[in-house]
DNA sequence: GTGAAAGCGCTAACAT
DNA sequence: ATGTTAGCGCTTTCAC
């Protein structure tokens, strides 16, 4: 059995009310009773039971998030910015892969509520209402990260997508091409995809190559969806000498696909990711992309719900974290 | 104020027993009662509260994950597996994050042992009696996977990395190769480095290139190390054709090198990695690699974690998994 | 400064 | 079949 504060009390001849005081208030017991006691738990290794702290604080320190696919590599980083975070702030975390799946997102949220998590961040995923409901429903503070909700005022934190995108494509304008392509996010469930439509869009108009709008193709976040998408894109628009993926990954893919058609990369064509993941650096060739402080964005978002959750609001709802365009290996002038 | 049993009895018109016996033992409680409590519960979308009954049945229903590094995508899809068990058996999962860092690890015992897990699964690190003394002197329950330990007695599930070595080397023998090196783990750490040693050494030896056994050099867990560590093999023996590497990360950093240098793979150089991570697939060339069922170790070792909880022992203790050659583009026949 | 006792929300044994 | 009650381990008044 585990030793309870009745043991540690026995074992060092006061009352559990004495050693709780030498837990939560050490300097209102006289020293030669808090030493009995500290040697006590050490001894006995004892642990304050959680859950009966929990029964009276009404906290967990415990806090959730939900990702929306762990084995994508952008998340990897943003994990351990929460995570480190979370240890600054004496908080557990408790990851949970949603799989893109509302049903699994829902049930993981019910999952949350009775372990009494103190606060959830959502990563990247839309805010349905659906999930606002029961958010709310449960009383569960949240955040989110990499995302925004337009229609509720929900604390979060990301990168401008918009600024983001239009950098991306200039930095490929200025390089001197002519005939840009875009792999993009699905629009149905993603909450980046349009404003980095946008941004393509916006330096398109303003360098006056408005005649690429429409070359575009739509991958769902996965290597071999956007090996597909560029199959389409350059099938239709042979022509295209430069691509702007919205995703490292899908960045991958592209060159994947190029490579198998024998273009070369950045000889023949250009292109330029989004997240600098660090698979960024390893691929070959190196990815030119926009960086998001991923790591700092988890951490920030930790952060944010812990405000959020002690004090009932946050200072700056919506933040944004800059972005940064590096540039490697995956571009050249034309 | 989240409702309790007593808002779901006022409401419902009945005492807490019924309500605690509708959810514990539904078919004890006459049907109209037990409508009108099920109406209230949803009612008040109430969640029992999870530190009441954890005092009762000192159960949190929660298994914490120590890994070594989360942003190596090795443990990505591990994590996976191991949630999707979780989910199977009922139970949350805590993942922390121990960066290889003894102090960060012993720690997250005690976050662990504080929040009153259930049981711990370790993956990859060394079992270190500093370890093992302090899981065993909080008296929680652990596993441990892609690792194991020659000292005690405890649960494990991973692939026979000796016999997968070997694999991968006759493989590269069978191609015709004479001149192999290997990028290894550093020993100082490493439960598979040694393993994988062998593996490579027995190869060598049965096929009569024990001319080779000295070609390897170590690397930690990072491509920028396997890099470094590709530098000196091939600065110290230029005419190798062929390298091992124990991880699909080193396999990246190795080509990475020799592209640089460029010297073709496979065309010059075979490369063959371990793991056989998602990305594997998607760098260029696609990495023939042993392949370790990861998903699935990662899922087997949590219902081995969830055996060992419920019924206090497992039945098979070291369980090995089946690895797997995957040949795809960066070997060619000598 | 320290102990006794109430109570956090729940389950289970005991009455009825 | 249902209600009453005693704890689970802890914190926190409230007396002393």
């Amino acid at each position: 059995m585990k030793p309870t504060i009745r043991d540690v009390a026995k074992m060092a001849g006061v009352s559990i009310s004495t050693v709780s005081r030498v837990m939560n208030a050490p300097e209102t017991v006289v020293e030669s009773k808090r030493l009995r006691v500290l040697d006590a738990i050490e001894e006995l290794q004892y642990q304050p039971n959680s859950f009966a702290r929990g029964l009276i604080y009404r906290k967990s320190y415990t806090l959730g998030l939900l990702v929306p696919d762990i084995e994508n590599m952008y998340y990897a980083g943003m994990i351990r910015g929460m995570q480190d975070a979370c240890i600054k702030l004496g908080y557990g975390l408790m990851i949970c892969n949603t799989d893109r799946d509302s049903e699994r997102l829902l049930s993981y949220i019910d999952a949350f509520h009775e372990k009494q998590v103190d606060g959830i961040v959502l990563a990247s995923d839309m805010l349905f209402p659906e999930y606002y409901d029961k958010l709310v429903g449960c009383r569960i503070p949240f955040v989110m990260v990499s995302s925004h909700s337009d229609d509720y005022d929900i604390p979060s934190v990301e990168v401008d997508d918009e600024a983001a995108a239009y950098d991306a494509v200039k930095f490929l304008i200025e390089l001197g091409h002519k005939q840009i392509g875009m792999i993009g996010f699905n629009h149905a469930n993603s909450i980046s995809g349009p404003p980095r439509c946008e941004g393509f869009a916006r330096a398109l108009r303003e360098f006056g190559l408005g005649h690429n709008l429409e070359k575009v193709k739509y991958a769902s976040h996965r290597f071999e969806h956007a090996y597909e998408a560029s199959h389409e894109l350059f099938s239709q628009y042979p022509d295209t000498t430069a691509v702007f993926c919205v995703a490292d990954e899908f960045a991958m893919g592209t060159i994947s696909y190029l490579k198998d058609r024998n273009v070369l990369v950045p000889g023949q064509v250009s292109v330029v990711g989004f997240d600098n993941i660090r698979m960024a650096g390893m691929f070959i060739p190196k990815l030119t992309t926009i960086a998001q402080p991923i790591y700092e964005l988890g951490y920030r978002s930790a952060e944010q719900l812990h405000e959020l959750v002690t004090t009932g609001s946050v200072n700056v709802t919506r933040e944004k974290m800059r972005h940064k365009l590096i540039v490697r290996e995956s571009t050249r002038e034309r």
